[in-house]
DNA sequence: TTGAAAGCGCTAACAC
DNA sequence: GTGTTAGCGCTTTCAA
């Protein structure tokens, strides 16, 4: 077994008390046995169990985070932000990934529970009442997802939708489909709401398709849909669906942005990396993982503080994959 | 405060043991108890606290994982495939990023050895003193690197390179560069050994480049020296190096493959869109999640067994960023 | 300023 | 088959 507060109290020759105290209110011990005690406890490499401290504080100095795909390039710059800037404040952030599957993230609420002060959850797939249900046992803060009552970090998909459509319509794009993403996915809704409008707005025809997996495999699959439907321009949920699509596109021999234009969510990685170079809505997903790891900590540091609502700006990349409508929807009389 | 055992005792009429044995060891409880047990715990909502068991246990059913660097596409296929092994198995993992930073590796293993029951740690920049030392607090797998005395999960890399340098010199190159890692990394030494081998059997010159980073921003930055070696192939020795290679070389008007050849490792989901399609090395993440579960869940549930290795295989796959040799080196004398 | 002692939620002998 | 009890490592009154 590891070196305990007892082996430390022992050897330095004070109770275990003292050496509680020299961690946790080094102000309220004699100088020289704070000295002493930190000596011994360095050289015999004592680390205090936090997991035991919890036990009694109910603080453990952890937080969770909880996303529901590692996978997807879209998370990993917000966990790595969340992670740095809790760090700074002296908390450590565990991940884990629910694969999209509710039950395992509730299981992963439940197990966190007890373990963390704190819980981060990113795109959450549960409903709004099972998300409340488990608030009563552990602080949350959402991440990408509306729900009320709970802080929450929405990055504005509803301004991005609307910025992609008008860029498009403004290409003289008429007939726009619109890749859904997942059903349970809020953002998906608020994408659409707002895209729907623009559209509307525009004189446009928006066509619905979906809901599609927030996956390559999923822009893939939706290509003849697409190809059916009509559209001259295409918003997706997500850039991985935006690729999936562009290369489907691709093996079917029909050219982007030459016959079809298409935009996508999010900004990751690939979207700079693909011919052509996908035009896609960049979300802030650096400043949204300190905003959620500001505000949870508030929320598990002073409770009183009520809730908090942070919107952060979505600004639409234009790249290579849009270009003006193939010439029959150019030429359309005014 | 949640429902605790005590709870769940006073509202069935039997005592806290008796409730813990149902939940821990069911069969030495009368059923009829159990039952009884079961549905009140299910209605009050009970769920035992795990860091409250492992103190008396000294086991959390909970593993962790340490990564370099989340962003780094390579992680996450590995990383899902422990999470889906490990609950199979009744597992949770819960994963952290080190920043590359060997130091925030250090105090993230001390800060998990209290929490989790072992720990696996891919790609550690460790040194090997320092592993060892924290071994002792807890047991360790450790993936990508080779350290003598502890269960390992390695990739075949060293293959992997002499495969990739075999491919250039098929193809009439005759002077390779190799962009190296970091130079704390394992992997990066033992690519460098097999490819300078590989390229001395067949006559070709190697020149090693670097250390590089391992991100896109390393290979940006990598490529004047790259074109100043006068190599006609270059071996990465990551897709994110290749892939910024490629992209700052496009930027500087060189042709791959036709003036360049470029091969990665890892094959990352970029690497299959990026254009050219890049020629790259796969490694078997999802085999090594596995394995490495497997072999750290070994060491934490019977100790006695003794440490283990593992070794996968790697296999070159050819796209589109290799071709043959421009004529001057192809067409030299033999 | 320090020690003594109770207790956090749970498990594991040991009795009964 | 179930209750009793003594901790696990730590914090936190309360006294001294």
């Amino acid at each position: 077994m590891a070196v305990t507060i007892r082996d430390v109290a022992r050897t330095a020759g004070v109770h275990v008390s003292t050496v509680s105290r020299t961690f946790s209110a080094p102000h309220l011990v004699n100088p020289e046995t704070r000295v002493r005690v930190l000596a011994v406890a360095e050289e015999l490499g004592y680390r205090p169990n936090r997991a035991a401290r919890a036990l009694t504080t109910g603080r453990t100095g952890n937080l969770g985070l909880i996303v529901a795909d590692i996978a997807n390039p879209f998370f990993p710059p917000l966990i790595k932000s969340a992670q740095a800037h809790a760090r700074e404040r002296d908390y450590h952030v565990f991940v884990a990934d629910t694969d999209e599957d509710p039950r395992v993230e509730e299981e992963l609420i439940r197990t966190f529970a007890k373990q963390v002060d704190g819980l981060l959850l990113c795109s959450p797939r549960l409903s709004g009442r099972a998300i409340d249900r488990l608030n009563v046992e552990i602080p949350f803060v959402v991440v990408n997802r509306q729900v009320k009552g709970l802080s929450t970090v929405l990055m504005d998909v509803a301004q991005g939708a609307r910025s992609a459509v008008e860029h498009l319509l403004r290409l003289g794009h008429r007939r726009i489909a619109l890749l859904a993403g997942p059903s349970s996915s809020w953002n998906s809704s608020a994408i659409e709401e707002a895209a729907a409008s623009a559209a509307l707005a525009g004189g446009a025809e928006l066509a619905v398709l979906g809901p599609n997996p927030p996956t390559e495999q999923g822009g893939e699959l939706a290509a003849a849909e697409v190809l059916r439907s009509g559209a001259t321009g295409v918003l997706a949920y997500n850039d991985l669906i935006a690729i999936g699509l562009i290369e489907a596109l691709d093996e079917l021999g029909v050219a982007v942005p030459g016959q079809l234009s298409v935009v996508g969510f999010d900004d990751i990685m690939p979207a700079r990396v693909i011919s052509p170079k996908l035009t896609t809505v960049a979300m802030p997903t650096v400043a949204a993982g300190r905003a959620a790891v500001d505000a949870l900590l508030r929320l598990v540091e002073s409770p009183a503080t009520g809730t908090t609502r942070t919107t952060l700006d979505t600004s639409l990349v234009v790249r290579a994959s849009t270009a003006a409508a193939p010439s029959p929807a150019v030429a359309r009389p005014r």
